[in-house]
DNA sequence: ATGAAAGCGCTAACAA
DNA sequence: TTGTTAGCGCTTTCAT
């Protein structure tokens, strides 16, 4: 290539990486030849010489679920604005592949790894503080020692069954999971409890459903199951929408109407949901912010290699966005 | 790393890559000042070397859609079978960025391409024989000189509209796209009137109906102005379920039951569409398949690389899930 | 069974 | 402004 133009191997880096001396006339010569040859930078060597890859890591359970390819989404725009590519890990939510994602980097696969740990708790997060980035998202892992971004379980739940109080629900069913770890369940468990305290309305440890998983099928046999059993309710407040969606499926099934003897909300406000018969009331966090600052952390602890001097925890907005399921006038988006 | 060992850098390259040739004792001293540096292979120095980056990329206009995330996970994981790792592209459906995905791999970032096209169309064909491996998905582009992985599009349309006309529907609406170019909405449509003509049914363009895009909006919205048009329909085949799902929204805004006075049915069978309410109908192609066939069919190219003597077609098969939305009997999944 | 030499294609540092 | 030198860490080839 640097004969083809009858300059060294070094102008045309200069000219392919837009530096500034270099005249005209070389530039012209250089991109002439560079059309003429169809000619690519060949990334593996410039990787290897530079010891960055220009490529982070994403280890999320698995890409095909509304939820996490909205976060992948969301991160690969992120990522593209800061002129990163995003290498997609599935993890199946095993702790075991969570850590096998960490020495992907280790390997120099990737510059730095956003994890989002679901099956690593946070008697794990010293295992991350290792030679390369990590930036943590999820609920397992907070305050350190290593960089998170979260949402705002607590307030956001607490909103969510605050608002089916005030329409006027007074037996109000949690659907999450196990709520003995820290995590997406217990911070909402929290905040619907609190919830429940402001109004001054008792806890019934009964309405506080489990689930094992969070997908469609689990929030279906949860609400049979719950309509069955007789317990009598009026709301419902799911952790995440796809169990909500399940939920909705499953109180059709044992004839139960909503909004009218039961109201439903879910958190994360797929696009989906709105499209639901009835539409979903949910939480709306703002994913596109959360994806934004993961990505400039990373970045920042990638081009910074000292370790830093504190671990930053941010934590997203969230606001609610009110359908059919609680109430609501709206029917799908017009 | 080889002198911590006390070898040569020869011998701990052997050993990483389970070469026959290494004493027990040499293996077992290297694996030791591995474990105990912690040490990792440099991939890029190692992708440098080896003219070979073990990732394909994977160009789709969105990961955010419930069908290219599954499509991408169908993928990573038929990828992961055969040793390799995905590097996702979002394309955003148009032409030039699908060309954009080209040139990475050229850029030897991926050891070769699957391209699902959807803003590259036939004449675009020839620009993909280029110089590295590249499989096509989708509909737009088929017959060579490219290999290709696709769908059973007119057969599975007919069998879907056939089962319509089985379930008694006589006016039976089609949702598509542009039907001027070859893609999936052309060859939906051709077997949407296969369909009506095995049955001796007359076609009505009105009832033929076009979307700009395959949004949820879509769907709601074509559904809401077909019940205003007034024109009389008791069937609906999408050529989508994202579009079906917005169909039955649509149609439960303007207050029409399903599958009472009018039946639907999709196209994808997505997880989501058996939690409906009503659940969806749906033609399933054998997503696994797909992913299957481009992955190996890609690695083959790979590994030898001669151009390919002929181009390879390979179609999925499919079946019908047969739901509430067209008077099937099941509810959700127990 | 192990090692030495060479070089993949690029760019940082320095020289001209 | 342009070129020279060196080396990133690995593996192919050939020698021992």
């Amino acid at each position: 290539m640097a004969n083809a133009a009858g300059v060294s191997a070094m102008t045309v880096s200069n000219v392919i990486n837009g530096h500034p001396n270099v005249r005209q006339a070389t530039r012209d010569k250089v991109l002439e030849a560079m059309a003429r040859l169809d000619y690519r930078v060949n990334v593996a060597a410039r990787n290897l010489r530079k010891g960055r890859t220009g490529t982070i890591g994403l280890a999320l359970p698995q890409i095909d679920s509304p939820y996490y390819s909205r976060l992948a989404s969301c991160v690969i725009a992120a990522a593209g604005r800061h002129g990163l590519r995003v290498g997609i890990e599935q993890t199946a939510a095993t702790r075991e592949s969570e850590l096998d994602a960490l020495s992907l980097s280790r390997n120099r696969l990737y510059d730095g790894l956003l994890l989002s740990a679901v099956g690593l708790g946070q008697t794990d997060a010293e295992r991350l503080t290792v030679d390369h980035p990590v930036v943590v998202l999820g609920d397992r892992i907070t305050g350190g020692p290593v960089d998170h971004v979260g949402m705002p379980n607590l307030e956001a739940s607490r909103a969510a069954v605050g608002h089916l109080i005030e329409r006027g629900c007074r037996r109000i069913v949690l659907v999450c999971g196990d709520v003995d770890e820290v995590d997406t369940s217990s911070l909402r468990h929290a905040g619907y409890r609190r919830a429940l305290s402001d109004a001054g309305l008792p806890e019934d440890p009964r309405l506080v459903r489990r689930v094992a998983r969070f997908g469609l099928e689990d929030g279906a046999r949860c609400a049979r199951e719950l309509v069955a059993g007789g317990l009598g309710f009026d709301g419902v407040f799911c952790v995440t929408d796809t169990l909500a969606t399940g939920v909705l499926r499953g109180l059709a099934d044992s004839g139960v109407p909503v909004p009218g003897r039961v109201k439903v909300i879910g958190f994360d406000n797929l696009a989906e949901s709105a499209y639901l018969v009835p539409s979903l009331s949910s939480v709306d966090p703002d994913h596109d912010a959360m994806a934004e600052r993961a990505v400039a952390l990373l970045l920042t602890r990638i081009e910074q290699h000292e370790p830093p001097p504190r671990y930053e925890e941010f934590v997203s907005g969230f606001t609610l966005a009110i359908r059919e399921s609680t109430g609501g006038p709206q029917g799908a988006p017009r």
